[in-house]
DNA sequence: CAAGATTATTCACTTAGTTGAATATACAAT
DNA sequence: ATTGTATATTCAACTAAGTGAATAATCTTG
């Protein structure tokens, strides 16, 4: 389960509460882990209290003004070790899993239109979050060989992003040209 | 759900029984349907109980000399128009959730070569991988402008399976460089 | 002051996916 | 003869993920 890791991972960088980290997974908000990584407020919660009941979590209550008192989550000894442990272990390659790609599949099924336009609408939103990784990009690494230890593992996944978001586009130039 | 239409999609080009269908979406076995959506033999015979009795397949059974007998599964009128209708459908952006990432993103944690080993380790995976659609680009679509149209789109989601490998590799060589 | 937005969290229900075990036929190898 | 492998399918238990609804405090706006 990998949304246990994920979220421990979050805690790592910085203390959060519920509220703030289920934006962060929140795959509509722009430039956070929801990018490679998404879940609901509900999930983001029950899996909170199951780390805090596992001690790989301590959560300390904040009194604030001005809005709900919140429970602001920060990692223990025991939850890095068991996240470093977690890192360590070997991982399958994960499968591409995209609902796009079993439409294509199928895609003499239906007429030519229906393909085209749900391509040139998934293009427009590829490049959307092209352009928003390039932001980030720009604004947070702009010289990339002077980042600490910890930003440059972030820049790594970001690139991951761009490289991913890059191949896209050219793949749906190259097929568009074959359906046209 | 999409695994319901992945196997619809499957049984479109050809009737198959539940072991064959298994084995196509069987990560393991390289060159079918597996390589962007997949699920255990029990999952598969599962979902064709549930969708036979929805009647959007029908089974036949057929006897077999020299091994068990089998029930070979097909679509229905009504199991292609679902599908038709799926297809047609509008879908969200399909994230990333690679597990690799998220324990990229947590790497500072440990020490560099566990690390650059798992990213060896999946490079050649993923050059197999690439090396295996390659493969199978020059032997069933050595011209890709003479396909049929369901071989056409077969063709494209190949292609993406191209662009996402070297993509992966473009990637891994730079961020290789920054980790040494 | 009522209505709506934002912050903050929980509970219950349902669907989807994973894992272990079991059953049965037939062939091939030891 | 027995073990192992390939074909072919089912059942049960469990974990993980997704969805809908609800509660509650506080601030903003008409």
């Amino acid at each position: 389960m990998s949304l246990t890791y994920a979220i421990l991972s979050a805690l790592m960088s910085a203390p959060r509460s519920g509220y703030d980290l289920a934006k962060r997974f929140n795959p509509s908000v722009e430039g956070s882990v929801g990018f490679f990584w998404n879940a609901s407020f509900q999930q983001i919660y029950r899996e909170l209290n199951r780390l805090e009941a596992h001690q790989w979590l301590q959560a300390e209550s904040v009194q604030q003004e001005n809005r709900p008192d919140k429970r602001i989550y920060s990692v223990t000894a025991m939850g890095k070790q068991q996240l470093c442990q977690w890192i360590a272990e070997s991982e399958e390659m994960a499968p591409l899993k995209d609902d796009l790609l079993v439409k294509l599949y199928a895609g003499y099924l239906v007429p030519h239109q229906t393909i085209v336009a749900k391509l040139e609408a998934h293009r427009q939103q590829h490049q959307q979050r092209l352009a928003i990784y390039h932001e980030i990009k720009h604004q947070y690494f702009p010289n990339p060989q002077t980042l600490s230890k910890t930003l440059k593992f972030q820049y790594m996944t970001l690139l991951r992003g761009i490289h991913y978001e890059t191949g896209w586009l050219a793949w749906c130039d190259e097929i568009m040209q074959l359906l046209t």
